[in-house]
DNA sequence: CTGCGTTGCGCAAACGTTTGCTCAAGTCTG
DNA sequence: CAGACTTGAGCAAACGTTTGCGCAACGCAG
């Protein structure tokens, strides 16, 4: 015998299956001492029932999907605690795959999670959006509808796809007020990946941050890179030979702006003296840098909660309207006021 | 209709359910004819298989469970991307879920992952690895065995219960011999989560050092800590006010480390002049601390993807011993030479 | 005592595959 | 040309559940 079953127990308590299986599920129509009994037998016999083929009729798998960037990534590492524990505790499970920032492994990824018949799929920092209307997600769940998607971190707004994220924008423009109000006046930004949606909002966060505060945006003091440590270090040579100097710097993510506090103390630009640095995500490290990160704090569990929740309650056939959370600013040591005179 | 099934594709084909089975898994016994025939029609109307039925009669999932402590850790970050690209590119998906290093979460985390069929088990960092004999893991699988348990950063040998890990006391060792050679002799140790294998193997290996390089081990030089951020934070205070005071100090993990740097630069204490850090994994953030640290490196990816490759060989019904990888040290800016000359 | 509603349970179909067995037709071998 | 083997395909069981429907027994109101 492969396994103990409900008809192994079925036997045993000389019931039919079919009562086995109610008394299991505490369908009301059975009386209390069969229902003892059974659950006792099940109980004794170590009885574990198999979602395998409870999914295959019911049409549900109480399994969310999770496409993820890059694990590595402290950000999506704690969003993805907060998807956990909220699944967890709705009694679902997480089958995960990994993207490595490539949109078509992306959508593979999209794709074989689906083929598992996940109830829903979160996707964490997608760079492929776009192609989630054309997910061949043809199989009907349980509630007779396709599989809702729920982009984290996108805005998107098409028939069965779902977002949360935050306001970028408005994070990214306040930051660069703040600096301006520290008196600086030459801000740069270190830019994130292209294709992803955050990155373009923060920079144009940026760019109305300027605005907002009167100064003038100049191509050259935006930088490229892809939100990862290394790009924050190469930042700051560039940052060192502009004319004029940049005085602060606005940093896609946390991980660039702490390669960039590396580079800074490994050339002798002290920060903040020389130059105020401002990260984004707050992530757990950043209050633990030299000097401690000045930066935008993300909800990064309660956004990954959120995704759940919104998930379920697509699931759910209720309305999930898109949520936007804000960031908010953590003032840390690595800003401060402007100590050049502007001669601009 | 809910979805294309492969009778479906029978019915338009003029076949039987089992002749398109067997044409889309390239069975011998079929006429090239009548393959091309099915597979093109699969095609056109975007047929794609139910994983789950195709489960319930094979007894396979093709997944993984992934238990891990905290996925905000670097470590079981890195490690959980390689097992992600080797699970992957067997053909596997990864079924996660986290146990927030409490042993209960753990087992009732693993015993989910079962639940859900997974044909086998990878447990990043167990701290409850002695319970995983009692796991009911009943079900059998296709080859007629139980799911194998392949205990990442765990040595234990009991049936169907697989290891992989690194010789975390040599390692140690090695770095309290470096710290030794450097003219240290007051060297600490700040400690990792109890119940953790490795975390007793480093603390080990730290006393192995110690003797092995004629120093006599101070119970008050051991820090307790649990591998966190806070917790190196926490020991610079308790180092700075001992009698004498230690001149380096060996960490269980980065994370500890780069919390103890910063508390260090906080306080003033210069890194490596008044103290010497060696931290543990070398994760990518380690070579971007101020100053940047001495670490041990340990191949993190290579053990996630000889995890996965030993619970396939467990599954295939092939031998799979315990694997030990060994660690390197690699030197950075955060030890140098004792200044201090010793008066103890 | 009739009729009706309720309670407790079984029957059987269904979910979408895989696979052992059977079998007819065709192909060899001797 | 008989026998044996091969090829191509279908039948039906099996995997372990859930669930709509039917039905007998029973209680109760009229």
């Amino acid at each position: 015998m492969t396994h103990v079953s409900i008809v192994d127990i079925a036997r045993l308590a000389q019931v039919s299956p079919s009562t086995v299986s109610r008394a299991l599920q505490n369908h009301p129509r059975i009386s209390p001492e069969r229902r003892a009994e059974i659950l006792a037998l099940a109980e004794q016999l170590g009885y574990r029932p198999s979602q395998v083929a409870r999914s295959l009729v019911t049409g549900q798998t109480h399994t969310i999907g999770v496409v993820a960037s890059d694990v590595t990534d402290p950000f999506v590492a704690e969003v993805l605690k907060g998807v956990e524990s909220a699944a967890r505790s709705a009694g679902y499970g997480l089958l995960i795959a990994m993207s490595n920032r490539d949109p078509s492994q992306e959508i593979t990824a999209a794709t074989v999670l689906l083929d598992h018949q996940v109830d829903g799929l979160i996707v964490i920092s997608s760079r492929a959006p776009d192609r989630y209307r054309q997910l061949p997600r043809a199989r009907e769940n349980a509630a007779g509808g396709v599989a809702p998607v729920v982009l984290l971190n996108h805005d998107f707004s098409e028939a069965g796809v779902y977002s949360v994220r935050m306001d970028n924008a408005g994070a990214a423009s306040a930051a660069v007020t703040l600096l301006s109000q520290l008196g600086h006046r030459h801000i740069a930004f270190v830019a994130g990946p292209g294709g992803g949606q955050s990155s373009h909002a923060r920079l144009a966060g940026y760019l109305q941050g300027l605005a907002a505060n009167h100064l003038t945006p100049l191509p050259e003091l935006i930088l490229q890179g892809a939100g990862m440590l290394e790009d924050g270090w190469e930042a700051l040579t560039a940052l060192q030979t502009m004319q004029p100097r940049p005085t602060a710097v606005l940093c896609y993510n946390d991980l660039a702006a702490i390669g960039l506090l590396a580079a800074a103390a490994r050339s002798g630009v002290s920060v903040p003296d020389a130059l105020s640095v401002v990260g984004f995500d707050n992530v757990p490290l950043s209050a633990y840098t030299v000097p401690a990160l000045t930066t935008v704090e993300q909800p990064k569990a309660a956004m990954g909660q959120a995704a759940v929740r919104t998930c379920l309650r697509a699931l759910a056939g209720e309305p999930a309207p898109p949520i936007v959370m804000s960031g908010q600013i953590v003032l840390r040591a690595s800003t401060g006021v402007c100590r050049l005179s502007d001669r601009a």
